[in-house]
DNA sequence: AGCACGCCGACT
DNA sequence: GTCGGCGTGCTC
């Protein structure tokens, strides 16, 4: 069902639907009960089954249930009703992923509690009159405290009144103080868009107004913002959050990680002199209900956040800006399988305001609507302050003949040395967690792997411990062999960076280094932490991961040295080349941004590879062109469209029986074509077997539609669970 | 998603 | 004899 407009109320008697947030893809008729008016938008608890739930009208109720089974509403919540274009949003969302309705509500009510009215917090004043107590000079200044002020809590109370809360309490049962709920509505400081913001290069100023220009007319226009590191692309796109700001609509800032928050939080901040409220998974409880709420309330105006953050139920969203839009965790994996950026363009669409794309290495697909016309592309192709990108070169390895166990070429040493030696940092890019990949018997050649997953058990050697990547299992490192019973016979095959860092303690042990990894740097906090650190010179060399790859800003960092440059590149995924190329682009992008000239050294067995040719030549135009002419060839995204249906469950037959029913039924359409099922590149995840299908359909075809049916037709498995994703990103 | 109902193993 | 395992099915 989709949602009807709010303009239609529903009076006691009648029926109305209400959605849920459970999975259940369909709106479920209620009653309105007496001298309650209802209309679409209106968050209401409802009775379902044994317990209560909080849901969203959603329009007329379908009328074909059985009155007996008819419950009724039972209240109205406090809240703001939802804005026609998020329901319309949440019914787009689901129709276009094949999940239930329900199932995108949820992401839109995240925070069930926000929808309680805001729970106070004890406070107490004095009573009045005082009854006749015991009085004492602690008492005496409790009450003095609370007669002259505002309510307050027992421990604010008594720090006022230089005594213990025991006093307050003491107080307060004899009848002196009387207890208040208080509700604080926290107040968010307000961005202000007409703060001195920073100077803009010619560049930037041509960007900017025509990107205000968009946010002051507020009508659909979606823009692509394709700049080269460092060309100050975030203060362009704050011009068009400040213009949608002085027109008093709420802004929604879109970021890969939060990983880039510390930096790019202190950047707002110079400009707007407030902070914008943040939407992501570290939120605290409070802190997400409170965030809610403000968004709700149309308090909170500029929400930077995660992808989650577009679910938010804003109350009159003027401008969306997907910062990174190339980067690969806007795809959202599980449960309703969808892209941010994509869903923000949707988004954007239904609204009717304008989007900005960002990045350095625009997504194919974003380059592509751009060449089209779809998007208007805006183009800052030049260093801010006049910086220049940082020379890059790359190292044939074929040539290096490094020994089995080193992975640093003596070109890459002397280049740390000579950074070192300038009082410049380094950072070293591998993208592996750990110390090796793969751990092997010399004997027998058995090697390690998960007992849940298709995928090998990596060494941790900072913990001891053997991990799975992909599932947290793990283990310590066998005694013996559990093939062969050789005893210590294991072999670590391959460098992560832990490894990498053991290398270079060997050769400079003098460095200052530091290892940056999803092991290392848990959460915001520790991320801030050590960017810090990087700031302050207290660290020579990062050995990183592709946690630190992507917007940050070191002025001392002068080399970046990747050390296996091909690493994306294996596995024959489609988006292999250009992730790659995004990667290692972003990477290259740390080095040199202040006054010193950087170098990038990129360390590779393949330097006739389409990538490293377009990393050397620092031109794009070619590569995109041979990509671009590739999926043409193949039909493959954007020039063709994939859905893949991804069969999971613990027994193989069943999985099997379940992948060929799919197989048999599968639609025979011109222009789709079925393929598979094949084993999925993990075949084995966390101790569930799976199989894949793809469906390729020529552009122009929906394929809604068409899974609808297929699943429909064919034959159920017991205990098989079908995932379906529409638009793939990865094959994983 | 919850939560209940329902039919087979080890225990107060 | 019960307590409880989680498989299947329903919730306006």
């Amino acid at each position: 069902m989709v949602s009807d407009s709010p303009s239609k109320t529903y009076i006691s008697g009648q029926r109305c639907g209400v959605l849920l947030p459970v999975p259940l893809g369909q709106v479920y008729d209620y009653r309105v009960p007496e001298g309650l008016f209802l209309s679409p938008g209106d968050f209401v608890r409802v009775p379902l089954g044994p317990r209560k739930l909080s849901g969203v009208v959603w329009g007329t109720g379908q009328g074909d249930v059985d009155e007996c089974k008819l419950k009724t509403v039972i209240e109205k919540l406090p809240v703001p009703p939802m804005a026609e274009v998020t329901r319309k949003f949440v019914d787009w969302v689901a129709g276009y992923t094949l999940s239930s309705l329900g199932q995108v509500l949820k992401m839109a009510m995240s925070v069930p509690d926000a929808l309680e009215s805001p729970k106070g917090v004890k406070a107490f004043r004095a009573a009045d009159p005082i009854p006749d107590i015991k009085m004492t000079p602690t008492r005496e200044s409790v009450l003095q405290v609370l007669q002259s002020g505002p309510p307050l809590s027992a421990s604010e109370a008594a720090l006022q009144a230089g005594c213990s809360p025991a006093v307050v309490a003491g107080l307060a049962k004899v009848g002196a103080l009387i207890e208040v709920e208080q509700v604080r509505a926290r107040s968010w400081a307000q961005p202000d868009p007409d703060r001195q913001g920073p100077e803009l290069s010619a560049a930037q100023q041509q960007a900017a107004r025509a990107l205000v220009a968009k946010a002051r007319t507020g009508s659909y226009a979606p823009v692509l913002l394709d700049g080269v590191p460092g060309s100050g692309k975030t203060e362009v796109y704050f011009e068009a959050v400040a213009e949608a700001l002085r027109r008093g609509k709420q802004v929604l800032v879109l970021l890969p990680e939060i990983a880039l928050g510390a930096q790019w939080l202190s950047r707002f901040e110079t400009r707007f002199g407030a902070r914008p409220a943040q939407w992501h998974s570290e939120l605290g409880p409070r802190e997400r209900r409170e965030t809610w709420r403000a968004v709700s309330e149309g308090r909170a105006r500029v929400i930077v956040g995660a992808r989650s953050a577009l679910f938010l139920p804003y109350q009159d969203l003027g401008l969306i800006v997907v910062d990174e839009e190339h980067d690969p965790a806007f795809k959202q994996e599980e449960g309703v399988i969808y892209h941010a950026r994509d869903m923000a363009v949707v988004r954007a669409h239904l609204g009717g305001i304008p989007i900005c794309l960002v990045s350095a290495t625009p997504s194919l697909e974003s380059q592509v609507n751009a060449e089209a016309g779809k998007y208007e592309l805006l183009h800052l192709p030049e260093r801010h302050g006049g910086a220049e990108l940082a020379e890059l070169n790359l190292i044939d390895m074929r040539k290096e003949k490094l020994p089995a166990t080193r992975w640093l070429s003596p070109t890459l040493e002397t280049a740390l040395k000579d950074t070192f030696a300038a009082g410049e940092q380094a950072m070293l890019f591998l993208n592996r967690r750990g110390y090796a990949p793969l751990t092997l018997c010399r004997t027998c050649g058995f090697r390690l792997a998960c007992p849940n997953c298709s995928a090998w058990l990596v060494e941790h050697r900072v913990r001891g411990r053997l991990q799975c990547h992909h599932c947290g299992y793990n283990t310590a490192l066998p005694q013996r062999c559990p093939n062969c019973d050789d005893e210590q016979s294991f072999h670590a095959c391959g460098p992560g960076v832990e490894r990498l860092a053991e290398e270079v303690m060997n050769i400079f042990p003098e460095a200052r280094l530091a290892i940056a990894s999803s092991d290392t740097i848990q959460g915001p906090r520790a991320a801030a932490d050590l960017i810090g650190r990087i700031e302050r010179h207290e660290v020579d060399l990062i050995i990183g991961t592709q946690l630190l790859a992507k917007g940050y800003h070191f002025p001392l960092l002068t080399l970046v040295g990747v050390v296996d440059g091909d690493l994306g590149l294996a596995g024959g995924d489609l988006r292999a080349a250009e992730r790659t190329y995004q990667l290692l682009y972003q990477v290259a992008g740390r080095a040199g941004r202040g006054a010193h000239p950087g170098r990038v050294l990129v360390q590779t067995h393949q330097p006739d590879h389409g990538v490293m040719q377009a990393m050397k030549s620092g031109v794009r135009e070619t590569f995109v062109a041979e990509e671009v002419k590739f999926r043409q060839d193949l039909h493959m995204p954007p020039f063709g469209r994939l859905v893949a249906l991804i069969v999971s469950g613990k027994h193989e037959t069943a999985v099997d029986a379940q992948a060929a029913a799919l197989a048999q039924s599968a639609p025979r359409y011109d222009g789709v074509q079925v393929l598979g099922p094949a084993p999925a590149p993990l075949a084995l995840l966390r101790g569930k077997h799976r199989k894949r299908l793809l469906m390729k359909l020529q552009p122009g075809i929906a394929p809604q539609r068409i899974v609808r049916d297929w699943l429909e037709r064919a034959r159920k498995e017991k205990g098989v669970r079908i995932q379906i994703d529409v638009d793939p990103q990865s094959f994983l």
